[in-house]
DNA sequence: TTTGTTGCAAAACGTTTGCAGCCTC
DNA sequence: GAGGCTGCAAACGTTTTGCAACAAA
């Protein structure tokens, strides 16, 4: 339900920004935003395009074009946790999560911390104007941790 | 002079690593580290490629496998600002650092900040044991903030 | 002498681009 | 009907791989 209400607004959000923006209301790029919204985790290109693919037909260059939109208007966020694998979310009200890399089987854990929350916020000041940041931690998670 | 020290400490450390994996010391590997930790920036591989090359017969592919090795044992650390842009730059005594990057012109900013240094501080736990971070903050920069 | 490491070239990979046709407005 | 958006395929830049020759141990 709550799930629910958050891809309604997102759509709203959308909408008005592809109108403010005079960009086109295609069913392929509401589609991208359902399965962001939809999904538990981040979605590589390649993901959302296999996930399609059975639905639509749909092309790489789409999703790209619509994931470039989609960050225009803070709907979803891009992650780089390591090369070759860029990965998408979508945001949340607030986009204050922290992650935790295992270095050794790539397991990827979300986590808050208010410490860090509160030392990030005042980062803007007059010669720069933070608009987001990305706190990535990489090291052994507790499995990983033992075998060593 | 600290420099200096710095290139002696991480080539023992280096040797050390090298001997204990049952690697081999070459000229080529010596030679990379030295980049890393005589330059003042983060170096991409291609950059070094493009200053080795007049001094050596070197290809990328040895530049990529070096940086690995380099990477294993934590003498440089990886960062990948940015889709097409992993670079690398020298870990030992490098490790408290931040970046912002200018979202409209690619600048990147390193800087230091106390409150953030010690809200990382135990990020370790019993469930993770944490090796290093990465922190980018994206915005923009002040040139690029006043022409908005 | 053994075998890890190299240079080179080709292949792989994720992403971007160009284009003719389609569909939103 | 105009032009933004699409699918498709080819192009791109970075990184990886395969292989024969080289050189560290």
């Amino acid at each position: 339900m709550k799930e629910h209400n958050q891809l309604n607004i997102a759509n709203e959000k959308f909408t008005d920004f592809l109108i403010k923006k005079k960009l086109r209301k295609t069913p392929e790029r509401y589609a991208i935003l359902k399965l962001f919204y939809d999904a538990e985790n981040f979605l590589s290109a390649d993901t959302i395009f296999q996930i399609m693919k059975n639905d639509y037909r749909v092309s790489l260059g789409t999703i790209y074009n619509t994931i470039e939109v989609l960050l225009e208007c803070n709907l979803i966020v891009k992650h780089q946790f390591s090369q070759n694998q860029t990965f998408f979310e979508r945001a949340y009200g607030n986009n204050l999560y922290f992650y935790k890399i295992c270095t050794a089987c790539g397991k990827i854990k979300k986590f808050s911390d208010k410490n860090i929350r509160i030392a990030l916020v005042s980062k803007s000041d007059s010669n720069f104007f933070a608009q987001h940041h990305s706190l990535y931690i990489y090291g052994l998670c507790h499995n990983c941790g033992k075998k060593k």
